[in-house]
DNA sequence: TTGTACGCGTTATCAA
DNA sequence: TTGATAACGCGTACAA
């Protein structure tokens, strides 16, 4: 049995004696309301159990305190941390999150999009956008858009991320000092532009280190852990035994160092891993991860503080932001088992401590 | 410079020679629009690239197509793939979804469901709520609500989850066949009902194998991986030494051992480990956990199934589902090192490739 | 097939 | 300064 439907500003009007403008008034902390006036209107609001129907306000306000969040898969643990990132700084900022998965199909992003634009968002954050996207076509909206990771279209869009360039070659130049020579790359996908800045990495740290680049210690592992997992296979069925492997995600680090862990390869003794994330379970210490640390938190928040810039009409010119992103040394590169560098302290100790949260 | 606004039902009305009222039905596909009233109508939709706008259509239809999904940190491993469920199959009733965390923080979450109320949702999922919130509030209230996974007063709300007492029995059972005496049990949180369950099961399986309860055997870890870790070293330092230890979830199987690792203490050998949920990790080689898996996408799924049939009208009693939930034995059990029994097919084996992947 | 009221607040105009 | 009235935002539903 439905109970009365919701009341409105009318009924509080009545019930206190005044117009409904006059109660909007009241309730938005506008000036030139009498105080007698204001108490009335109070009561009357605490006696219906009144909310003002945000739907309506939108409608009216042209605004609707929305944020779409377009992603390709929310179960994936690299998004998780970003969307909370998002949602808690938009909701300090008064906005909700619509959440939408797009399973990295153009046709179902388009969709998506195009329900979002429908639904009168007032910002869109797509995070891990590829090149074969048609963002272009929402340039021309009336609706802020912020990227996140990957840029396909550097320039055209807000974006947050981190120098995948020069992350990646710390990781590969770590390897090198330690003495490896043979130092394998397993690349992420073509279409992302993430991934392709950490070949460029890889290449400009073994140039660096006077290492020549052999097509041998690359293989294309699409992000995956099977990608990973047959990656390594395939470095071992070739022959083509590298001492070391760089990869562009934990993901597959994690199929590289299972694919050893089926060979009896030994890890970190006969090959090193270095991974690209740093996902909470990377410091598990039965898996010691060594990788690049993104903050992933911290991109999904600025990327609604760009945003709230663009709402709130305060920047005209496109932003591109890049955060620390920096070497977390563990177990799997061999220097130090089971030494876990940290910078301490700020916003990330207590990400740290939230990921170990789980309520069951 | 913001382009045009966008184009009204009026424009496409002026533009086709026809009332709004006319192209509102052909584009709801209402019967009785004439041929050629249609085609000029659809022309003009196109040419002007209009797009209803949903926010006036909420307003007017007293319908918005959100569903609210309250939980406590969708960076928690539990949840992400709860609310792909849930994104997914909303989507494919047309529904979008707004997420809020509420930092399991009882203020917090009171706020997110009174905006979410205000947003005039047509629906409240809520996930892992506790006995302590003050759900019955929102029984009066015009929107349907389902809960997921925790249910703290069985009867009042659509519930969707899993029979944690016999699925913690099941896995206490399997230690306890495999000659375990000495079983030990890390619960989660007392306000949790699930973790309550879960006792429940510990305690009946304890029972019906012969096995007295023992307090000394019995530590809170309060769902997290420290939790977990320091359940175990109190166990090593009260010399209350169990020869296995049931955890009420997988994240707290993890702390365990890794604190057993700290200590030298070998497993499966020297402690048996069995988590509870079947997160993604548990089945990398280095971690092979046994645990129970929760179906959590399935979970997320069906509860907005019940939703639409609430949405819809069709039902009016309140619906409790209990999916199965399996042993899955792995390593750290003792019994079968490296031996991961999955049942084959269906969505499920969808799910876990899923899970695999991941965008960099 | 169209005119018009309606959903529910907000904002501009006007009156006291 | 304080308040009321009416138009408006944009589609939809119903009578005509």
């Amino acid at each position: 049995m439905r109970t009365r439907s919701r009341p409105r500003i009318k009924d509080v009007a009545e019930l206190a004696g005044v117009s409904p403008a006059l109660v909007s008034f009241a309730l938005n902390a506008k000036p030139y309301v009498g105080k007698s006036a204001r108490e009335r209107i109070e009561r009357a609001v605490s006696q219906l159990g009144y909310r003002p129907n945000i739907v309506a306000q939108s409608l009216r306000k042209r605004r609707t305190g929305i944020i779409g969040l377009v992603l390709s898969d929310i179960a994936n643990p690299f998004f998780p941390e970003i969307a909370r990132g998002i949602e808690e700084t938009a909701r300090k900022h008064g906005f909700n999150v619509i959440l939408s998965n797009t399973d990295a199909d153009p046709t179902q992003e388009k969709n998506s999009i195009e329900i979002l634009l429908s639904r009168q968002i007032d910002g869109l954050i797509i995070t891990s956008a590829r090149s074969t996207d048609n963002l272009n076509e929402y340039l021309r909206e009336d609706c802020p858009v912020v990227l996140v990771n990957r840029d396909p279209f550097p320039g055209m869009f807000d974006f947050v991320g981190i120098d995948n360039v020069s992350s990646a070659r710390k990781a590969v130049h770590h390897l090198a000092e330690l003495g490896h020579r043979k130092i394998a790359f397993v690349e992420g996908e073509s279409a992302s532009p993430a991934s392709f800045g950490r070949y460029e990495g890889y290449k400009v740290a073994l140039k660096k280190m006077g290492i020549s680049l052999s097509e041998k210690y690359v293989r294309i592992g699409h992000l995956k852990y099977e990608g990973g997992y047959r990656a390594m296979n395939s470095f071992w069925e070739d022959s083509s035994r590298p001492t070391a492997i760089f990869c562009a995600n934990d993901m597959m680090a994690l199929g590289v160092i299972d694919a050893c862990a089926d060979r009896g390869i030994r890890v970190p003794q006969d090959v090193a891993v270095v991974g690209f994330d740093d996902m909470w379970v990377a410091s598990l210490k039965n898996v010691q991860l060594t990788t690049i640390h993104q903050p992933r938190y911290e991109m999904g928040a600025k990327a609604v503080e760009l945003m709230m810039e663009r709402i709130m009409g305060k920047r005209e010119e496109i932003r591109r932001v890049m955060l620390p992103a920096e070497l977390v040394v563990r177990g799997t590169c061999g220097e130090t088992l089971r030494n876990e560098v940290y910078r301490a302290g700020g916003k990330d100790g207590q990400e740290r401590e939230a990921r170990h949260d789980r309520m069951g």
